[in-house]
DNA sequence: GACAGAAGTTACCGCCGGTAACACACTAGC
DNA sequence: GCTAGTGTGTTACCGGCGGTAACTTCTGTC
């Protein structure tokens, strides 16, 4: 980046880049604005960080639905390949069902922000943007649903079955995560060992 | 609120009432407004719903999180104590679980609207409202933390461990209602034993 | 009848999401 | 060298939102 570069101009001047800037980059201030400020984020605020303004971010995600959408896409899969490489690894049942806590659990932990923002926020005000980012959990539901499946080896008419106890346990570890956020009695390990004692029967067995 | 009431004024000119409206009467129209428009319904739209302008709302319930958490509490406490009543009853433990989720699910399945506004809109994008009413899933997993400590038995060290079991309750049952609503795979009983079956250990016993 | 005070109004503020219309840089072709 | 075209960026605007200030109108009381 210093001077001395031939065939591009040397260094555009500081204030203003000319170039395009890549979906990348745009995502990348925009998680930084959103991270800070909370999902309300604004998108004239998005756009100050990327040192653009905000018609270009329409043109590049069409409203903020899309620009919402594309963020949340960048972490969704990540957290669901490592779910389902917990559900899958080989060991004992328990094992599976705790690594796949855990691996919910050390992304609460390590980035509530983000976390925050996937599971709750994206379930913003707009019917829109609801619909659209409310997928995230139904798309981790069906893939419990699919590991709940296999690990019982159930066969198709219990399908709905398995579905409810997925949807149901997403469901179950995230409330657990919103209140393990904010009290914080205990450490992350133990939270995973008591989300998987209840999942195990314990509550049915004490 | 027939035509009977001898003290009070007979009847107010309909096309302008003059006299103050009650909170309640806001509240009625409120709701209305909500339940037929979703959680993104304005100030303007409620106050004119309730025949007056928006000021006047403002003077009775301070701000926007204000009304909604006026038409939430409204609701929170019956079910609160629905659930307690079912928590609380005698029988086997099996037959409280059961009491329990089908007092939400009635919820759920007899104003899919106000539960929809009450569990999820209630987190709205403001976080002064979101704080607030997401103080419902926290007052129900409280609730119910307390009801499986005395069910238990439980000593105070293990109470924490109660509080995750209830809190990652709540939010399964909460979810499992999420995806029922859209699905409906099967009839509200059925649900119900599902997450009782849930509860009591039969994915670990499975 | 005068008056305090509540009830209710109009008109405004700043900000939001979203868009239209225009300005500037670069490249291509002649 | 000049023009045309394309994409990148801007400024300036729209309607509607939550929220408020200031004014008017009605009602009850002495």
């Amino acid at each position: 980046m210093a001077s001395s570069a031939p065939a591009t101009p040397p260094a555009p001047p500081p204030a203003r880049r000319r170039g395009p800037r890549t979906r990348a980059e745009l995502l990348d201030a925009a998680e930084r604005v959103v991270l800070r400020d909370g999902p309300a984020a604004s998108m004239n605020a998005i756009a100050a960080e990327a040192g653009i303004t905000k018609p270009i971010l329409y043109r590049h995600f069409g409203d903020k639905a899309g620009l919402y959408v594309a963020l949340a896409d960048r972490h969704i899969e990540t957290l669901l390949e490592r779910l389902r490489a917990a559900l899958t690894r080989p060991g004992t049942r328990r094992e599976r069902t705790e690594a796949a806590i855990d691996a919910w659990l050390r992304l609460v932990e390590g980035s509530p922000a983000l976390y925050r923002f996937l599971v709750h926020r994206g379930q913003a005000e707009e019917p829109q943007v609801r619909d659209r980012v409310a997928v995230f959990q139904r798309r981790l539901g069906d893939a419990l649903a699919a590991g709940i499946a296999a690990e019982l080896a159930l066969p198709e008419p219990q399908w709905p079955r398995a579905q409810a106890w997925a949807h149901g346990i997403v469901g179950m570890v995230q409330a657990a995560s919103d209140w393990w956020l904010d009290a914080r009695p205990f450490d992350r390990a133990a939270l995973t060992r008591h989300l998987a004692d209840l999942i195990d029967g314990a509550y049915g067995r004490a």
